[in-house]
DNA sequence: CCAAAAGTGTTTTAGCTACACCCATGA
DNA sequence: TCATGGGTGTAGCTAAAACACTTTTGG
């Protein structure tokens, strides 16, 4: 088994995990930035031996962003071979001086499951973690150049949340537990990339039926005020 | 790493196949019987530590039905920690009075992979592998009691299968080259579960624009020859 | 000539788009 | 009263479903 920290975990499995948010009106997601190397990574993780996978990406993505309860997919299995023998994990290890040692399990061939979750951006203050200087969100359109394959992961993730997003209305996890129609629709707009009409969206999330309609929301702007709507359990 | 036949495998993990055949007008999986033992199981494997996961999925499969190229799509990755501790592959090792100081990784935690892969059921003499008594077709609706979560697995694979069929056209590569509309029309109500409309499936499927029209079929019953179709590449 | 199944034309329906109108709100 | 954005009614379009008519085949 790998160990860190004492815990023993699963050789050549990981998770990564594309952890959208929506704020300022864009979609974007949280990326890490490890020290002295200029290295941006998806957060990840490593599975322990007696833990349900699911269980490791909750438990890690708690880490992160000090949430419970996040809403999770799971969308893929990157398994190609030489996926992760390009050197930059090495690097990553290295300028940390890690212990080779205790440690080198993880510059082996490694597997990674990955996940998406969708989280409402406001509620987080991101951790980084022992190895990474930082962890920011990143508009999707404009990330820095990541390492790996992880750059895959994330237009896979993408599109199949946006395949996803018809079948589940999934946009709520991004939102407060009250929005507006129109902040549903920048959401969906931000995840499709494309402008919707106004119109026909709104008759579509009520068409629905699992939207509820509470108080109107008073904004101090000079037009008619909106309903709050929440997702019905 | 584990050891089979002096080749060395990623420990803790493991693929499994939902191959997909259709005969008789019924969709059709491959399951395997152990010696012994009476338990069924998917077709499964393990991969090699240089090998791509794709590939080793391909090479299983190849071994079990001799075919090459056969369309394959991985749908899920199942993780729960105690997922095969249920002591069925250990009767299954113990019935086969295996060297368990080299086989005994097997009985560890796994987690596995799933994938589906459509064949043409009319061309494959299935073959069992060196634990396996039997490697036969079953009707999807009357399946034996499988081992683990299996049963699951199917399940998943086949709800995948569902929802892609739409996007992708898979019905064709259950079929020989050549099929009749009526033909790929039992395809889809068996994938379904659900009778189709005959006029409108017809249109549906010209309307995509990627079936070829070839000659007629006389088969000698007493009604109008159908046209043959193919699969433009 | 008949029954059965195939191909296709026509009608009906449903969902979505686009446009437009009116309403509420605060400046 | 005006500009702005929100809710909703309506007309038009398009794709799919349902129906039906005609054709081909072998008995």
């Amino acid at each position: 088994m790998g160990v860190i920290g004492g815990n023993s975990h699963l050789n050549h499995l990981a998770y990564d995990c594309v952890i959208f948010g929506f704020s300022d009106g864009k979609l974007k997601i949280l990326i890490l930035e490890y020290f002295d190397t200029g290295l941006f990574a998806l957060p990840g993780g490593f599975i322990r031996i007696d833990e349900d996978l699911d269980e490791a990406v909750k438990r890690g993505l708690s880490e992160r962003t000090g949430l419970k309860d996040i809403y999770l997919e799971q969308f893929y299995t990157f398994g190609a071979a030489r996926r992760n023998q390009t050197g930059e994990m090495a690097a990553i290890l290295k300028a940390n001086r890690s212990d080779l040692s205790k440690l080198g399990w993880i510059l082996e061939r490694m597997v990674s499951v990955g996940y998406y979750a969708l989280i409402n951006a406001e509620e987080v203050e991101p951790q980084p973690d022992s190895l990474s200087d930082s962890c920011k969100w990143y508009d999707i359109e404009d990330l820095p150049k990541l390492i790996q394959d992880h750059e895959e992961i994330v237009n896979k993730g993408l599109s199949v949340l946006q395949d996803n997003l018809d079948k589940k209305l999934q946009g709520v996890n991004l939102l407060p537990e009250k929005f507006t129609m129109n902040q549903l629709q920048k959401v969906y707009e931000a995840i499709l990339g494309e402008k919707l009409h106004r119109g026909a969206f709104q008759r579509k999330m009520l068409g629905l039926g699992n939207l509820e309609r509470h108080e109107k929301k008073f904004s101090g702007a000079a037009h008619k005020a909106p309903f709050l709507y929440s997702f019905k359990h």
